[in-house]
Parts: C-alpha cells; sequence; structure tokens
RNA sequence: GCGAGAGUGGCGGAAUUGGUAGACGCGCUGGACUUAGGAUCCAGUGGAUCCUUCCGUGGGGGUUCAAAUCCCCCCUCUCGCACCA
C-alpha cells in the first residue's frame, strides 16, 4: 500500500469504489442460515441531478447498512428510481425530450453521483418504476383489487389541479394547493378510478398502535389523518314526501335543538329538492358560484358562512319541528354525509349562520350553574351541561346523554351509533402520460372490462409528441386508444388515465427482494425472507401520503396472499432538512449547495461525515461552509495519527500485550479506547446518535495526539495500545467514511473489505476507570472534588468529603442536617444556615 | 382554533435514569513552527467579578438534599390539521 503521503480524497475514493464494485462486496444473497437486516432509504425521483437532501438519507442509512453488515447481519441495501412522474412530461413539453429519455439519462447521471459517494447498494437489484417488467405487476395487482372490489370507479367531485393539468387525491392537496406544483386546487367532477383504502381505515389505525419503531410524531399525524370519530347517524324525514336527509352528528345529545338543516352545494338532494320551488334559481347560481371557488376560499375558516334556502324542509325526528333546508359553503360533500344537522345553540358555526339568517336559536344544554338565553347569546355554548327542552332526556348530563339518545334513536329505527372516518378512497386516476396504464378497456357492448392478465403489461406507448396542450397524449393516440374488447372481440377503447405515480412507490420496497422475478409480483420465498423492512429511512414530507398508501398496499397484498406481513416498515427513522441561512435549498434563492462541488472539494467521505456530524438525524441540518471545512480537517487528522506514527504502529505489532509493560499513559490510552468503542456502539445501536458518536472518536484521536504528542519513544506494551486505538477508530468511523477506513485498514497491514471485519467489542474492566472523581456539593452548590479508587464505599467517601479542606470552610459551626451519597458521582451535605 | 414538537454560549450541538450545565465541532484569542500561513501543533474561550464568589439552560412560580430534565402558568418559534358536523 502506498500512502505514506498526504490524504489524496479523490485517488482513495476512486480505488475503494472500484474494488467494491470489482468484488461485488455489496451483492446480497439470500441465506436461511442468517439473520437478515432490510435497511432502506426512499428512493428518489431521478429530477436529473443528487441534492444534498439525498446525500444526507443516504448517509445515514449507508452507515446503518455497513454498521449491521459488521454486525454479523445479512443485509439488503437496495437502490432504484421513483421514475414515473410529471418533471419528465415537463422536460419534453420546455425542452422537447422525450419522458423516457429524460428519465433515463437522469438515472444514468444520478447513478454516478451515488456512486461516488459510496454508498453500499446491491445494484443487481436496481428497479425503475417505468420499466414495463415493473409496472405490470402493478397492473396486475390493480385486476385482483378490480375483481376483488377494491378497486372501482365513480363520478365524483375531485381536486383538480390546472397547473398539472390532473386530479390530486386528497393527500396530495396541502393547504388547498397542489402539493407539486403549488397552484390552488378546484374541485372538478370527474369520473375515475380508486382504491378502497377506507375499508383498512379500522386497521391502519388499530396498528399504529404496534409500530413503536416509529415516531410519535408521524403517528399522530397518520391518526389525525385516518380522523376517527364516534358518533350517530340519524335520519331527517322530508316534510313533503317520503324521502330522509341522513346525518352524521358527534354531537347527538344536541339533537333537540336542531333548528334547521345544511347541504354541501355538491350533495344531489341541494338541486334535487329546489326544482319546482322559487327558490330554483338563487340555488342553481348558489352552488355553479361554489364550485367554481377554490378550496382555499370555500375552507378556510375566517370565510364568512353564506348559504341559500333550498325551498324545502325536513322534520327533526325528536321534536317533530319542521326545519328549513339550505345549502351552505361551511358544509363539506366529502366528510360524514354531506349533510349537518345545524344545532345554532351549541355550534359556532350554525350560530353565526342562524344569526345571519334569522333562524330560531333553541338552547338545549344549560351550564350547572347558570341559565342560558337563547335571545341573549353572543356565541354558541359548546361546552358540558345539562340538557333541556329535550323531553325526555330533561336533566341528564349531556355525556350521559349522547349513549341514551343514540338507544333511542335505534329502538325507533331513525338511526344508528356509527363512527366516521375523515379518511377518504385514494383516487389514483391521472390525466398524464408518464405513468402506469390502468388496465381496462371500455366496450360498447360489454361495458368496463378489465385486460386479461395474459395481456400484461398494456404498454405505454413511448411513440408520442408530449405538447402540453389538450390533456395527455394517450387520448389522441389512436393505436394506443383503439383495441378490441378482450371479452367480445368487438371494437373497443383503452382507458386513458394512468395511475398515481404514488401507487409504484406503495411496493417498490416488496420487489427489491425480487427484482428479477418474472413468475408474479414478487416471489414469496424470497419476499418472505427479507421483508418487512427493519430499518425505513427518509423525509417526514411522507409521513402521511407514501407511508399511509405503502401501509394499505401491503394490507392489499397480505390480503391476496402474495406477502405475510401487514406492516412493510418495522423501524422509521425521519430525518430533518437541510437547510441554508435559516431556510430550505431552493435554486431561486440561489443558495444550493451541489453535492457534486463538495465532492471535488473535499471527497465522499468528508460530505458524509459533516451530513452525520452536524446534527442528529431527526433535526434539521444547517449547511456551514466552516463546519464542512472542520470534517475534513478531521479526517486529516484521522489520516495523520495513523500515517505519521506508522513507527510506533510497527512496533505495537505482534506484542503478545500481557500488560506486563503497560504504563500509566497506556492505561489510560487503552482505558479511552474501550470507552470510545462503547459510546460509539450504544450510540448507534441504541439512539442513533451519530453525531454524538462522532464525537467520540474525536475523543479518542484527541488522546491519540496526545500520546504520541508526549515522545514517540514508547516500549512495545504501550505501542500495541496505540495500534490497536488506531484500529479501532478506522473500524469505528468506516461505516461513515468507508473509503478513507478501507485505505487506513489497508495502512495498518489488513486485508479487505472493512465491512467484514466484526464489529469492535469492549472490556467493560478495561473501560472503567480505577480512580473517580466525586462531586461535592453543599447544600446543593457544588464546593469540591474528590478524586477516589473506583470501588471506594459509599462511607469512605462520605468521610472523605466531610473531612476536605475545601469543604469544611462551608460546615463547620453548622449543623450537618443530611448527607446525601449517590454512589461513584456526588455527595451533597446539607447543612442548617 | 385543535394537535405535536422545540427553546441551552457568538454558532451547530452535548448532558442516556433528577446528580459536575456547555462533551465534540465551528468561530474567536494567545503562543509555537515558519520567508509566509487561510497548513499544522499547543493553550484558552458561558457571563459578571472587589479573584472568590455570584449569576446562568425562553419568562414566572412550585416539588426536591439536588431541576436543562418533573409539575403549574405564560411567552416565542417550527411542523401538522384546519368550517370534520
Amino acid at each position: 500500500m502506498t500512502a505514506q503521503g498526504k490524504y489524496n480524497p479523490a485517488a482513495v475514493e476512486s480505488r475503494w469504489q472500484k474494488f467494491w464494485e470489482d468484488n461485488k462486496t455489496f451483492k446480497s444473497v439470500e441465506d436461511q442460515d442468517r439473520e437478515k437486516y432490510y435497511v432502506l432509504e426512499m428512493f428518489p425521483y431521478p429530477s436529473g441531478r443528487i441534492h444534498m437532501g439525498h446525500v444526507r438519507n443516504y448517509s445515514i442509512t449507508d452507515l446503518v447498512a455497513r454498521y449491521k453488515m459488521m454486525r454479523g447481519f445479512n443485509v439488503l441495501h437496495p437502490m432504484g428510481w421513483d421514475a414515473f412522474g410529471m418533471p419528465a412530461e415537463n422536460a419534453a413539453i420546455q425542452r422537447g425530450v422525450h419522458p423516457a429519455t429524460f428519465t433515463y439519462e437522469n438515472i444514468d447521471y444520478m447513478k454516478k453521483q451515488l456512486k461516488a459517494m459510496g454508498f453500499s447498494y446491491d445494484w443487481e437489484r436496481e428497479l425503475a418504476t417505468c420499466d414495463p417488467e415493473y409496472y405490470r405487476w402493478e397492473q396486475w395487482l390493480f385486476l385482483k383489487m378490480y375483481e376483488g372490489g377494491l378497486a372501482y370507479q365513480k363520478k365524483s367531485f375531485v381536486n383538480w389541479c390546472d397547473e398539472c393539468q390532473t386530479v390530486l387525491a386528497n393527500e396530495q392537496v396541502i393547504a388547498g394547493r397542489c402539493w407539486r406544483c403549488d397552484r390552488e386546487v378546484v374541485p372538478r367532477e370527474i369520473n375515475g378510478w380508486f382504491f378502497k383504502i377506507t375499508e383498512f381505515a379500522e386497521d391502519l389505525l388499530d396498528y399504529l398502535e404496534k409500530l413503536p419503531g416509529w415516531p410519535e410524531r408521524v403517528l399522530t399525524m397518520q391518526k389525525n389523518w385516518i380522523g376517527k370519530s364516534y358518533g350517530a347517524r340519524i335520519e331527517f324525514p322530508l316534510a313533503e314526501g317520503d324521502g330522509s336527509i341522513p346525518v352524521f352528528t358527534t354531537r347527538q345529545d344536541t339533537v333537540f335543538g336542531a333548528t334547521f338543516m345544511v347541504l354541501a352545494p355538491e350533495h344531489p338532494l341541494t338541486i334535487e329538492l329546489s326544482r319546482g320551488t322559487s327558490q330554483e334559481k338563487e340555488v342553481d347560481g348558489f352552488v355553479e358560484r361554489m364550485l367554481k371557488t377554490d378550496r382555499i376560499k370555500r375552507s378556510s375558516e375566517d370565510y364568512e358562512k353564506e348559504g341559500v334556502f333550498v325551498g324545502a324542509y325536513c322534520k327533526n325526528p325528536f321534536t317533530g319541528h319542521e326545519m328549513p333546508v339550505f345549502a351552505a359553503n361551511f358544509a363539506l360533500m366529502e366528510y360524514g354525509t354531506g349533510a349537518v344537522m345545524a344545532v345554532p345553540a351549541h355550534d359556532q358555526r350554525d350560530f353565526e349562520f342562524a344569526k345571519k339568517y334569522g333562524l330560531p336559536i333553541i338552547v338545549v344544554i344549560s351550564p350547572e350553574s347558570s341559565n342560558l338565553s337563547a335571545d341573549e347569546m353572543t356565541e354558541a355554548y359548546v361546552e358540558d351541561g345539562v340538557l333541556v327542552n329535550s323531553g325526555a332526556f330533561n336533566g341528564m348530563n349531556n355525556r350521559a346523554a349522547m349513549d341514551a339518545i343514540i338507544d333511542d334513536l335505534e329502538k325507533k329505527h331513525l338511526g344508528n351509533r356509527t363512527v366516521n372516518y375523515r379518511l377518504r378512497d385514494w383516487g389514483i386516476s391521472r390525466q398524464r402520460y408518464w405513468g402506469a396504464p390502468i388496465p381496462i378497456v371500455y366496450c360498447d357492448r360489454c361495458g368496463v372490462v378489465p385486460v386479461p392478465p395474459e395481456q400484461l403489461p398494456v404498454l405505454l406507448p413511448l411513440d408520442v409528441t408530449v405538447t402540453g396542450e389538450g390533456g395527455s397524449p394517450l387520448v389522441s393516440h389512436e393505436p394506443f386508444v383503439k383495441t378490441t374488447c378482450p371479452s367480445c372481440a368487438g371494437p373497443a377503447r383503452r382507458e386513458t388515465d394512468t395511475m398515481d405515480t404514488f401507487v409504484e412507490s406503495s411496493w417498490y420496497y416488496a420487489r427489491y427482494s425480487c427484482p428479477d422475478y418474472d413468475g408474479g409480483m414478487v416471489d414469496g420465498k424470497r419476499v418472505d425472507y427479507w421483508l418487512p423492512v427493519d430499518q425505513y429511512i427518509g423525509g417526514i414530507e411522507h409521513a402521511i401520503l407514501h407511508l399511509l398508501y405503502s401501509r394499505f398496499y401491503s394490507r392489499v397484498m397480505e390480503r391476496f396472499g402474495l406477502v405475510k406481513y401487514r406492516e412493510p416498515f418495522t423501524r422509521l427513522l425521519t430525518q430533518g432538512m437541510v437547510i441554508k441561512d435559516g431556510a430550505k435549498m431552493s435554486k431561486s434563492k440561489g443558495n444550493v449547495i451541489d453535492p457534486d462541488d463538495m465532492i471535488k472539494k473535499y471527497g465522499a467521505d468528508t460530505t458524509r461525515l459533516f451530513m452525520l456530524f452536524a446534527s442528529p438525524p431527526e433535526k434539521e441540518l444547517e449547511w456551514s461552509d466552516q463546519g464542512i471545512d472542520g470534517s475534513f480537517r478531521f479526517l486529516n487528522r484521522l489520516w495523520r495519527i495513523i500515517v505519521d506514527n506508522m513507527d510506533v504502529i510497527k512496533k505495537g505489532k505482534g506484542f503478545p500485550g500481557d500488560g506486563s509493560a503497560i504504563t500509566q499513559r497506556g492505561v489510560d490510552l487503552r482505558r479511552k479506547t474501550h470507552q470510545t468503542v462503547k459510546k460509539v456502539t450504544e450510540d448507534i445501536e441504541e439512539r442513533f446518535h451519530f453525531n454524538t458518536a462522532i464525537a467520540a472518536v474525536m475523543e479518542l484521536l484527541n488522546e491519540m495526539y496526545a500520546f504520541v504528542g508526549q515522545g514517540k519513544d514508547v516500549g512495545p506494551a504501550d505501542a500495541a495500545v496505540f495500534r490497536d486505538a488506531g484500529m479501532k477508530a478506522v473500524l469505528l468511523l468506516s461505516p461513515a467514511v468507508p473509503h478513507i477506513a478501507e485505505e487506513l485498514w489497508g495502512v495498518l497491514g489488513q486485508k479487505p473489505s472493512i465491512v467484514t471485519v466484526p464489529w469492535p467489542v469492549w472490556d467493560e474492566e478495561l473501560a472503567k476507570s480505577d480512580e473517580i472523581t466525586i462531586v461535592v456539593q453543599v447544600n446543593g452548590k457544588v464546593r469540591g472534588r474528590l478524586s477516589v479508587g473506583a470501588d471506594a464505599s459509599d462511607e469512605e467517601i462520605r468521610e472523605r468529603a466531610i473531612s476536605d479542606e475545601k469543604v469544611t470552610g462551608y460546615i463547620t459551626g453548622k449543623e450537618i442536617k443530611n448527607v446525601i451519597v449517590v454512589p461513584k458521582k456526588l455527595v451533597n451535605i446539607v447543612v442548617i444556615q
């Protein structure tokens, strides 16, 4: 090995990257005799270049992967591409590049970047979701879901993004705006395909408690998103005719105070009830206006309550009172039944609406100690209390009344106890080109016909021109659209919607177990060995979207007997963003740090080290030019402490190390070495605190410098200690900075690859110091420090503390009330002042 | 508004179970080496100070021998949800 000179990252890194590639160091093979560990990062969209967020994510994941390899696990650590999506189409529109060309060129470039970072991927398992061999199985599962009633088509009001010219799922609307382009979302009525995620709402919620390895934050977000609430479904009969209006309420205790009915503008009854009444025109105008209003305006809380009488009445089933039916902007079609029983006395929204339109307010819950008067109220009373104006329920506490009223409802067949979820079915139709075609055919004679599985994949045609005008180019692509009906062989049209790209990312982690398998979606034997993912790492921005969809998809796959697990990700780490000057890096701010530049300037190891050291993984990481300088300096220090002290290291080699000739400074360094091994292991294993793990090795290096700084004329026993410290430092850092670690491992005379070397162990006895420092406090204030033997008894420590000269000044002449001895740590002498 | 999390030197951050607040790194100051240093090494670095003591983990109270850590109130920031009936 020729490494005597300066640390040269470029040379070191390319050498070892080639070595790993040539030796297939990271190829993973199923081995039933070995315990597996599946570690995964969220795969990237091939946008063109890797950014610092990726680098941070993958540096963390790679550390875990390499650490687990050294711990003897059979590690699966794959990489692939979330390759369908809009940016490819935008590139086609703006630059005339075909989405496929754009995508595959980006994959090539980004793959080079990832290789230059030295990540330990098994590249033989690489997959791209735009590959027909991948999406054919997604289409196959779609057919199973269709057959099993988990995929269905319906006409409904959906979230439409004009910018992206497509429908969005609820999860993809962030504060009323498109998750991708930030355009305000508008309602639009469209016929589209849905996945029945609501069928699993209860199970998805239940299992959140069985995911102890997930961050609390993500669990809470998912729980809120699913939004389970307990209440009642109540039928309000129409005043005229036979029909009724069902509502969902969580406040059935207030039902006697329901004085009017509110429908969502999109509710079918809104238009229906107004037909033939004098309100017809006004209702039409109102509904039309509401449907044009974007979601932000409609859903903002300070937006004024507004509505229109639809010209009909229903009856309160408990009081028999007639209730006028209104359509109003604040009623949401997508929650409950789209109809609200309005109780103005006890709901703030209903109150405001009633005041505006002069509707009656009836108090039905009274505070324990005072009386409410409907005329004098300035806001709704939403607290607990006692029922009044509520017939047989008068005098009952309202919490108790909730159950009693449901019982009564059920007895009278007016309604029933029910739970409602906020979660909606997942709309997966996208009116876009660059996605997986939905395998459905429309036949004039047979209607909706699924493509037979043996005809899969339905290939996305590549001979199209994407112009960005007139919707998806598939619609006008005759050879694609025109087909024959699989059922009657007559003329038929293909579905031109493609699937939401979140469908691909909902199962890619399972496909990594067997990316080459052509006998089905997953190879049972291999998927059973590798799955579930033991540790998943990615950004918090997917807390709901991708992570909820994946949990749904694993349930679907489980139901069809494809996999045996229910939860796909046992442990989840959500790493924080990389920011600069307190803000997210973005092209428009011009504050983007390019990983390529960092590799060129410092090398991959320095870049990785900084990502791991600057902040604990789940927190934001503030980019610092000086910080990365510091990481580079540290690796140079690591380099030099080995390379510049080869004389000492050689002297220590082969020394049996019976400890007889070891000096005090040798003992100290040996202790520090063992303490460092312990600290680093525990920080990685138990806490994922890589920053403190690296800090511990920095401390060890500082001691090593101090050791040789006292002169290199050391005996063989001390030299052996120094050599051991160097080897341990290299091993401990190797998951973080693998290239320099491999190189120095060679310098130390060892054989590659360092990932095959067992993780170092520490000796608890050697890690213990024989002298410990005891802090002496008087009345809680530090007044002195004692150095005592590690095995000193509490009594001995107590005596020495009381007689310590620094302490006596504070206690002489005062009555000692109490002496607290915390073993091996501290003595607190309590005196009366 | 509801829910979750956070607030520690000039900066990033440590303090794992209530027990030495500020590990480690950056920056800064001084020194050594040097033609030179933006290299390297060494030392110092929370604040105040009558120089041996006081103050100090967003603010105020409390529990405790002992609180960054536990409890109560308040302030600020970040994130999520946001007319969810």
